[in-house]
DNA sequence: CGTCCACAGGAATGACGGGCGG
DNA sequence: CCGCCCGTCATTCCTGTGGACG
């Protein structure tokens, strides 16, 4: 028998508790809101560009620049769907996919994800590239409209594996007959243009939008803009809200932090059952955000770069010293032992760190240590107690958490 | 001032799981 | 069902290198 009266309580509370939020749907980062404060200079510039489409002429190819929270996917989503009502208006055979190519992750899914925008199923593998590409290529021409590509993250792709793909798509014109093709191109990474060959590059940056970050007063009008149909009013003090855009212009102008700090501050004071967010809750939500994003990040790592995080924090013990590759090494191969599953090669295990290092979880840095070799040096750049609250609840892991290395008491030398 | 450590990190290759078209 | 072609993960082999030591 289930005593349910405790979850009662917890969704009576819920329910009647309304004082806090009355739409916190507003605050996530994919919501669209109808303006789009101090971004109206990129929405006239990309509209100006994409203008062209509705008289069925093929629009200029655009790069978009910017760091991550400054408003590039919300400018472009926003003038698109503009573009597609206005469309619908004059009836102009328009239509465009929008990729984030992070998330789909490789070539061979960007192209089927275009493929499936178009109405054309294929497979989530076994086909080569080249052939999704081209049925791909067929299946728009036959179309006849007028078609934009939206490939956000780009850079993700293209660091990766190259710029084959931008490639084939900005020739993708050559081929077709009825149909016109147009890309818009974003980037978090100012410096992709380095990495990109001069042909692409001259044929996707006809033209260019660069999103500058935004400061503490406009992130301010952001937040304020929102506010008053996601809280209730009276529910949110100034204060709480300047903190936040204070918090977020600190760290990279990132209008994303910003909303999230505000949302999750919101949700704390809910909880705790304040009826005004104050500038302790936006602190609490700080943290709160931090250990989800760490956690989630731990939880779904493979068993062997837990092995390699385990590693380190066995090496980190006690004080800030950082492991460098050989050490960790040695140690992750004792853990692979105790587990009883073959070890990675060293070589491997570098390129794992690697991607540690880039998740924000580890600080790996080449330095020479002269005629003691070159290596990696590389340090924690999470809490230990996050690692032992992920690993402890591990069922395979949690033994290995309180292990003690033999490589360690073998070198009791630092 | 040359040597040589302890790796970094690129390239080629292979095992594996999966879908294709015939 | 088969032979073929993928993408992904991992191994093997490799060349390159900053700077303390001698």
């Amino acid at each position: 028998m289930v005593d349910t009266s405790i979850l009662d309580k917890v969704f009576e509370k819920f329910v009647s508790n309304t004082r806090v939020f009355c739409d916190r749907e507003v605050l996530r980062h994919d919501y669209l809101p109808d303006r789009l404060p101090h971004r109206e200079e990129q929405v006239r510039q990309l509209g100006e560009i994409l203008a062209p489409t509705l008289k069925s002429s093929r629009g200029s190819n655009v790069f978009i620049y910017g760091k991550t929270g400054t408003g590039k996917t919300a400018v472009t989503k926003y003038v698109l769907n503009h573009l597609e009502t206005k469309a619908k208006e004059f009836h102009a055979p328009l239509r465009f996919c929008y990729v984030n190519c992070r998330m789909v992750g490789s070539e061979y899914r960007v192209f089927a994800t275009l493929c499936q925008s178009i109405g054309l199923l294929v497979p989530f593998t076994g086909l080569s590239a080249g052939e999704v590409f081209d049925r791909f290529k067929a299946g728009v021409d036959a179309l006849g409209v007028i078609f934009i590509v939206v490939l956000d993250e780009a850079d993700a792709l293209i660091k990766g594996r190259g710029d084959s793909l931008l490639y084939e798509l900005t020739r993708i014109n050559e081929a077709l007959t009825k149909s016109k093709i147009s890309m818009i191109g974003i980037s978090n990474d100012l410096r992709l243009k380095e990495f990109l060959d001069p042909r692409v590059l001259s044929s996707l940056s006809e033209e260019e939008i660069v999103f500058r970050p935004y400061d503490a007063s406009e992130l301010r009008n952001i937040l304020s803009e929102r506010a008053p149909s996601a809280f209730c009013s009276g529910a949110l003090s100034d204060a709480a809200l300047s903190l936040c855009s204070a918090l977020a212009a600190a760290e990279h102008g990132d209008a994303r932090r910003a909303l999230d700090l505000l949302r999750v501050a919101g949700e704390v004071a809910e909880r705790a059952g304040a009826t005004t967010v104050v500038e302790d809750h936006v602190r609490e939500a700080e943290k709160h955000i931090e250990h989800n994003r760490v956690f989630e990040a731990l939880s779904n790592l493979t068993l062997h770069s837990k092995l390699v995080v385990l590693s380190i924090y066995h090496l980190s013990k006690g004080d800030t010293h950082r492991a460098i590759t050989g050490e960790i090494f040695e140690i992750y191969n004792e853990l692979c032992y105790e587990m009883g599953v073959a070890p990675l090669t060293q070589r491997r295990l570098s390129s794992l760190v690697n991607e540690l290092d880039s998740m924000g979880l580890l600080n790996a840095k080449v330095v020479s240590m002269g005629r003691y070799g070159r290596s990696k040096k590389i340090g924690l750049e999470i809490a230990r107690t996050i690692i032992k609250e992920v690993f402890a609840g591990d069922t395979r892991l949690g033994h290995l958490v309180g292990y003690e290395p033999k490589y360690l008491t073998r070198n009791e030398n630092r």
